[in-house]
DNA sequence: GACTCACTAGAACGATCGTTCTATCACGGA
DNA sequence: TCCGTGATAGAACGATCGTTCTAGTGAGTC
């Protein structure tokens, strides 16, 4: 990719969390890129169109983080890993909300936006149903559990602000750490590694 | 209150809600109120004015809401109405987000609106507190779990697009259900009742 | 009858914003 | 050498938006 592109993709990414989607105008995205304005234009169609890349790219960011926190975990650890990729996504990036959600709410008639934050959640929910099986759950255990992990996720971000995003987080983990405990097919596959 | 005050309201959260904050313009909420521009200057300072005070209004039928779904219910149902009253909003004026959170997403930097909407949230933190308690809970025992069925009332309502609001409210009160059974002190006041 | 108050219609303002356009420059491959 | 490409600065455009202002209507009150 274009060094430019990437530099205009993560001033966007900062100046749309930070200061919103309608408040952070093309001229501000590319006075922070240190690009000139011909130059977005030349890798984007349009404004729009830089949102939904933005998007493509902090998914991207935000799934590495969850992969690296799952590194070299096992049993429920690995589904509860989780959460510690979100509290390190949440020092770095986050603490604001969820930019998906925020950039479908402020482009609520942009069908271009919408999917592409309806894809990026159903790809969370498949990567909490991933993580239940690599804990040794059953498929079917698996299916049924992850919009539960997936809403305590969701929970975790919406109320960061209310809660504080580190006390938020420990919660959504110990309320799923509870909810999995709970279900009767639990923890054998780490059980039975050791 | 003035009934063209109320038509504002009215107008403005219905268009705040379905249309985002920065999409929705002064002149369409006038539109759709009926009203006349200078009606809306009388009564409001101005645009994050008349937002303030939309939260307000909202915050109110919401909390209506919730308390019309917790009477006659005792012990751990009076705190499981919280998702009753939830599905019912979702079904007339919910289904898109917490318009309190798109409101500080969409408003960054005005204070006013912010603390609006911190406010509004520590009254959603208190009243799930209160729900516990009134179901028998001890005010420790409440405390501690405030958090968690607050938690999972916003993740809920975020995974609301993702899950479908039914499918996402259903999910959340059955683990908010499963946590209080958990829960040592469970179910006490409820149990001595019957 | 004079006065106040809520309301109306509509024009007008400054400002911002997304987008397009022009003109120019550096550079690597045909 | 020529040409296409990515990049630059900057002006200019139409459009929208929040806000203010003017002039006027009608109902209720002292």
């Amino acid at each position: 990719m274009s060094e430019k592109r990437r530099a205009l993709l993560a001033a966007a990414d900062q100046l749309f969390y930070q200061e919103g989607f309608g408040a952070t105008g093309i001229d501000r995205v590319v006075a922070v890129a240190e690009v000139a304005l011909g130059t977005l234009y030349h890798h984007f169609d349009g404004k729009v169109d830089l949102v939904v890349a933005v998007l493509g790219y902090r998914e991207a960011c935000y799934f590495a983080q969850l992969d690296e926190a799952a590194e070299r975990k096992e049993g429920l650890e690995r589904v509860l890993s989780l959460f510690d990729g979100l509290a390190a996504w949440a020092t770095k990036r986050g603490g604001n909300g969820c930019l998906f959600l925020r950039a479908a709410a402020a482009h609520p008639d942009e069908a271009a936006i919408r999917a592409r934050v309806l894809k990026h959640k159903k790809a969370c929910l498949r990567l909490c149903r991933r993580r239940l099986q690599e804990a040794g759950l059953e498929a079917a255990a698996a299916r049924r559990l992850a919009p539960s992990v997936f809403l305590l996720m969701e929970g975790a971000v919406a109320s960061a602000g209310t809660l504080g995003a580190k006390t938020a987080i420990r919660q959504a983990r110990a309320d799923a750490l509870a909810l999995l405990e709970r279900n009767p097919s639990r923890d054998a596959g780490s059980r039975n590694r050791r």
